[in-house]
DNA sequence: ACGTCTTATAAAAACGTTTTTATAGCCTTT
DNA sequence: AAAGGCTATAAAAACGTTTTTATAAGACGT
C-alpha cells in the first residue's frame, strides 16, 4: 500500500492557491485575494503572489471556485437538433456560430457548452433545466420563433441570454439579427426594376419571426413600386434541397407563374435550380434566381447567382461578446445589432435576358 | 437589510443532499450513498430517500461532486477553426458531428464542451490544458494526421479519448472511420470499368491519414486491373469549392488530361463542376465525376453524381458511445469501428457517354 | 454472558475556492 | 499618551458533494 502510493517521485499534483500559500509565506485568504486583484492587497504582495503563480503554472479549478460563487462558468448554446435529421443539408452554418461564440469567449474564464434542443418548446425546457441547476451563466439560441417561449422564460427570469434573432413579444432583450426585410425587400426591388411582376418568395415556416420580416419587405417593394403584391407566390416549408424543388415545380405550374424567385438560403436555392433543370428552364434566360448566401457558395451555382452575403462567424462573435456583457451585468436593451448583408451581383436579374450567354457576361 | 433578505416568501434554493436529510431524517452520508445506489444502504432507505428526491425535483450538484471525486463530468470536442476561415464551405459537417455525439451522451452525466483549435498542433496544446487543468474526463477530435501530436500526447498520458479516423504511429487507440481507402478504390474501379483510363484524385493535404487510404486504394484500383497508376493526377489542398474549381483548370490543362475525377468532398465536387462548366465540358457527355457525400446534396447538382454516402450523425453517435465507454475504464483497442458509405449511383460513370442526353436518362 | 462480527447509519473530513470576520501593528488625533 | 481608525494580512467559515472513519445495535459462537 505505502508502496504504491509512494511508488514514484510525486505525481506533480496541480498546484493550488495553497501551494502558492506556502510558497510566497502569505495565507491562501491573501492568495486568492491577489489573484483576484482585490484592493486590500498591496501591489508588492500582488506582484509576488503571481509570479509564484506563474512559476508553476497555476490556474484556479474552476470548479471550486464555481461552488463558492454559485456562478458556472460555462455559456450554453442551444443548438437544434435538426440539423441532423433526415440528413438534409439544413442548419450547417451551426458549426459557424458556434466557432464565432467560442472565439468571442476566448480569453474569458467562460467554456462553452452545447445542449441540443428538438424545437423552440423544448429549448424551453432545456434553458429551464440550465436555469433550475445553475448549469450556465448565460444561453444563447437562435431560430427565434414570432412568440419564442424561451425569450419568454428567460426573460421573466431575468437570466442573461442572447437571441440570434429578434422577438416581438418581449420587450428589450438582447439580440442579434440580420436585416431580413431588407433582404427580401432589396432582392425584390431588384426583381421588380428587372422587369418582373410575378415573384416568388421562397420563405421558412412562417412562425420564425424572420420569416415575417422576409413577407414584410416582399410586400413593401411591390407597394413602393405601385404594384400588386404576390402573396400567392410565397412558398413556405423547411430549408432542404428537396423544399426549393418541390417549391419550384409547385411555383411553375401555377396558372400566372412566377418568373423571379428570392430564396432564403443555399440549400433551397440549390434544389430550385435543379428543380428548373427538371423542367428545362435556365436561370439565365427563363427566369430570375436571388439568394440569400449562408455558405458562400453561390458563387459556383449554376448560374453563379447574385446573392446577400453576411459571414456568419461574425454573428457568432457578436452574440458571444454580447453574451459576456449581460453575464457581466450590461442591461439587455442595449445590446442590439442588426447586420445588412452585402449584396453580391452575378446575373443581371433581368426578365428575358435572353440571347447573352454566361460565357460573354464573364468576359465582360 | 433584514427587511431586503426577508423581503418574499423563501426564494426556492434549489434542494441538496441536506435538504433530502432534514426530510428523511437520515443523514447527508446516507443520503449520498443512496442516490448513488452503494451497497450498503438498504433497499427500503434507498427507496424512501429518492422518492423525496423525486418529489422536490433534486438533482445532484455536478460541480460540487466534480470538487470531490476530481471527475468533470465534461466532455470535450475539438472542433477546428479552420470551418469558419475565409467563409469557405468547409468543414460545415461538425454541426452534424456535435449533434451525434450529444445524442450518444444523452442520459449519461456528461456535458458537452467545445474547444475551438487552428490546427492538430494547436489541438495538442488545448488537449494538454483540458487534461492538466482537469476540463474534461474525455476528448474527441477528427481530422486526424498521419503522425497526429493529439493522439500521441493523449495515448501517453492514458487519457481517455476517441479520435474521427485512425492513425498509424499510436497502437491500438480508441476511433471511427470512414472506410476511405474502400471507398477511393470503388469510385476509381467504376470509372475504370467505365472505360476511362485518365483518373483524377482530388484529395485533401496529404498530411492527413485518410488522404493516404484514398490514395492507396486509388492505386489499388489500377493494379487491380492490370493498368499503370495515374499519380500524376493526384490533386491536393483545402477542400473548398476553390481548390475544386481550380483543380479541374490545372488537371484539364495538361497534356494528358483526365476524364474521371474522384473527388473527396461535396465542396469541391461544386467548384468542380462549376470548372468543368467554366470550359464548357459536360459531367454527363465529357467526362465523369464521382464524389463523396458528407451533405447529401449530390443529389440536387448539375448533373446529379453518383456518390458514396454516409450520415456523418451515425459516426457522431458511434464517437460519443465510445468516449463513454473509454471514460468508464473499456480499453481502447475494443473501440473501433470503420463505417463503409453506401454507394447512390447517379450517372452511367462511363466514358463517352455522349448522345444520351441527362432527360433521357432520367425516363429510363 | 462475554467478546467478536455484521449491519445500518451517523459523524467527520476532504476537495479548492471565495468571502466574511478577526487580528495585529501602525498612524492619527486630541 | 491613550483612544480610535487604518492597513495589511490571517483565520475561519462556507459552498455541496463523496468517502473514510466511527458508532450503536444485533446476531453469533463459545
Amino acid at each position: 500500500m505505502t508502496a504504491r502510493t509512494a511508488h514514484r517521485s510525486a505525481p506533480a499534483r496541480r498546484p493550488t492557491v495553497k501551494t502558492l500559500a506556502e510558497m510566497t509565506g502569505y495565507s491562501i485568504a491573501t492568495v486568492s485575494k491577489a489573484l483576484n486583484d482585490s484592493p486590500v492587497v498591496t501591489d508588492e504582495t500582488k506582484a509576488r503572489i503571481r509570479a509564484a503563480a506563474e512559476s508553476v503554472g497555476y490556474a484556479a479549478n474552476p470548479r471550486a471556485a464555481s461552488l463558492r460563487t454559485g456562478k458556472s462558468f460555462q455559456a450554453a448554446v442551444l443548438m437544434p437538433i435538426s440539423v441532423a435529421e433526415g440528413h438534409e443539408w439544413h442548419g450547417v452554418e451551426y458549426a459557424e456560430i458556434l466557432s464565432g461564440i467560442s472565439r468571442a469567449l476566448e480569453g474569458s474564464s467562460y467554456q462553452l457548452s452545447v445542449h441540443l434542443i428538438r424545437d423552440a418548446e423544448d429549448g424551453r425546457n432545456v434553458a429551464e433545466k440550465i436555469v433550475r441547476r445553475g448549469l450556465a451563466d448565460g444561453i444563447v439560441f437562435s431560430g427565434i420563433r414570432r412568440n419564442d417561449p424561451r425569450v419568454v422564460y428567460l426573460s421573466s427570469m431575468d437570466f442573461p441570454f442572447v437571441a440570434m434573432g429578434h422577438c416581438d413579444t418581449t420587450s428589450g432583450h438582447a439580440y442579434v439579427d440580420i436585416d431580413s426585410g431588407w433582404v427580401a425587400g432589396d432582392a425584390t426591388r431588384r426583381l421588380i426594376a428587372g422587369g418582373h411582376r410575378r415573384i416568388a418568395l421562397i420563405n421558412p415556416d412562417p412562425d420564425f419571426a424572420y420569416a415575417q420580416d422576409r413577407i414584410a419587405g416582399f410586400r413593401a417593394a411591390f407597394a413602393q413600386a405601385g404594384l400588386a403584391p404576390c402573396d400567392d407566390l410565397i412558398a413556405e416549408g423547411d430549408l432542404t434541397a428537396r423544399f426549393g424543388r418541390e417549391s419550384l415545380h409547385r411555383l411553375r405550374a401555377m396558372t400566372d407563374p412566377p418568373t423571379g424567385f428570392v430564396c432564403v438560403n443555399e440549400a433551397t436555392t440549390l434544389g430550385l435550380l435543379a428543380g428548373l433543370r427538371d423542367l428545362s428552364l435556365s436561370a439565365e434566360e427563363d427566369v430570375s434566381v436571388i439568394s440569400y448566401d449562408d455558405l458562400n457558395v453561390s458563387e459556383y451555382f449554376a448560374p453563379p447567382l447574385t446573392t446577400y452575403f453576411q459571414p456568419v462567424e461574425e454573428l457568432g462573435r457578436c452574440l458571444g461578446d454580447f453574451l459576456l456583457r449581460r453575464m457581466a451585468g450590461e442591461a439587455p436593451g442595449d445590446l442590439v445589432r442588426v447586420f445588412r448583408p452585402r449584396l453580391i451581383p452575378r446575373q443581371p436579374d433581368r426578365l428575358a435576358a435572353a440571347g447573352q450567354t454566361h460565357q460573354q457576361r464573364r468576359k465582360a
